[in-house]
DNA sequence: TCCCAATAATTGTGATCACAGTTTTCCGAG
DNA sequence: CTCGGAAAACTGTGATCACAATTATTGGGA
């Protein structure tokens, strides 16, 4: 296929290949281990290598990809235990943070936003419809982490969601996602309705918490 | 030039091209704010464009370098004060973690390597050599925190330095290197001689917290 | 001296090919 | 049926070219 790109205000395609691969990571579509090719990515996407390439080596450095150092070649990093707790302290550090600089700067605007993503979570929830749970459920952390307004944080926590996405569909693959149906946004939301820092840095550390230890509990189970 | 590199165990060109840039980052040979291409760092570095490309992808993926996201050209990213202060409390957090971790699993061996790295570092200070200086703290924290064993965090700790290396230049042009005699490495060491878990902790917090502060007031002079 | 248009140089992006190393496939000997 | 080795397919890497877009330069009229 030969056909050109015809402006360059539109998105670069290796942008539109790296969103397709992290989406198919994040929601596992492609299995944590399986090994992975350029040439079979690009085939997959209709596209020749060299985007594929480009968005691969960004995957890579975020370590959404990983890359065998004796034979070069691309791979779903596995999942294991000390992975996990690894990228469970740093969530747990990083996100309360952003969530208690946003609830320093909310509005009514942010609230209200937080509230619509919050019953579509549900409502994906009661439906037991899991691709909708996550986006939802992403939706919801980073439209309240975008609102503290720091950038490198908040690319902390981008990088890090990457890396934990292949185990959270591990977990609604053992568990169903009925399980999760406890979280603190709720109470996160109120906590910043109310101006309220230290109560929003606490709902998502809880949040968080549980929802790992949730992941932690499958993942010792599948190994 | 079409010389073919013959050896696949070699390391990869883009991976040389990575590391040349990535320490022209760190020592400030490419001052922050600044545009550069793909084509003049190949030039710099008599290769082709194609693995400056791919090093590229992965430093902009780091954050090491800026892309414009209208014209899509590179930069080396500004110095902020707000970027500053997110990189401090990252840090922050970070490698006191690191520093805990392997202070639990150090060994004499261990001790031994971080004070030969130490006392060179010392002489470094000694004769103002800024380039020696910067090079042995570096392998000082880092051959630290690789005994920790903890990949994930050894990976943050790796990407928060290079971000934060162009500033400690700016740092070193403007007060020169004897500023920065009195770190707590002696400190930390001694605390992990004695097993002193939450003493590592403390003393590479407090090497960190004084490091940062005088960059922070540097930043704050220069801007 | 100043300013604006036209031209030239430079930029990132994508496609395609070449190459060497590795992996898989496959077929015949035992 | 099993095993081993040769051939084929596939892998990442690098070079080179094309293209459209942006930026720099230059020249001439006011």
């Amino acid at each position: 296929m030969k056909t050109r790109r015809p402006l360059a205000d539109s998105t670069a395609v290796h942008d539109q290949v790296y969103e397709a691969i992290r989406q198919a990571l994040i929601t596992g579509r492609i299995a944590p281990g399986k090994g992975v090719s350029l040439r079979s990515l690009a085939a997959e996407l209709s596209v020749s290598p060299m985007p594929v390439r480009d968005a691969v080596r960004r995957l890579v450095a975020e370590r959404a990809l990983a890359i065998n150092p004796v034979n070069k070649r691309l791979s779903v990093p596995s999942l294991s235990a000390d992975r996990l707790e690894q990228l469970s302290m740093a969530r747990l550090w990083v996100e309360p943070e952003l969530a208690a600089r946003a609830a320093a700067r909310a509005d009514t605007g942010l609230v209200r936003q937080l509230q619509a993503i919050d019953s579509d979570l549900d409502e994906a929830l009661r439906l037991g419809d899991v691709d909708r749970y996550m986006a939802a459920n992403h939706a919801f952390h980073f439209a309240l982490y975008e609102r503290a307004g720091a950038e490198v944080l908040l690319a902390m926590a981008g990088g890090l969601w990457l890396q934990i996405g292949p185990f959270m569909r591990v977990v609604f693959g053992r568990v169903g996602a009925d399980v999760l149906v406890a979280d603190r946004h709720a109470e996160a939301i109120e906590a910043i309705r109310a101006g309220d820092v230290d109560g929003a840095r606490r709902a998502i550390a809880a949040d968080l918490s549980e929802g790992m230890e949730k992941m932690r509990v499958a993942v010792e189970a599948a190994l």
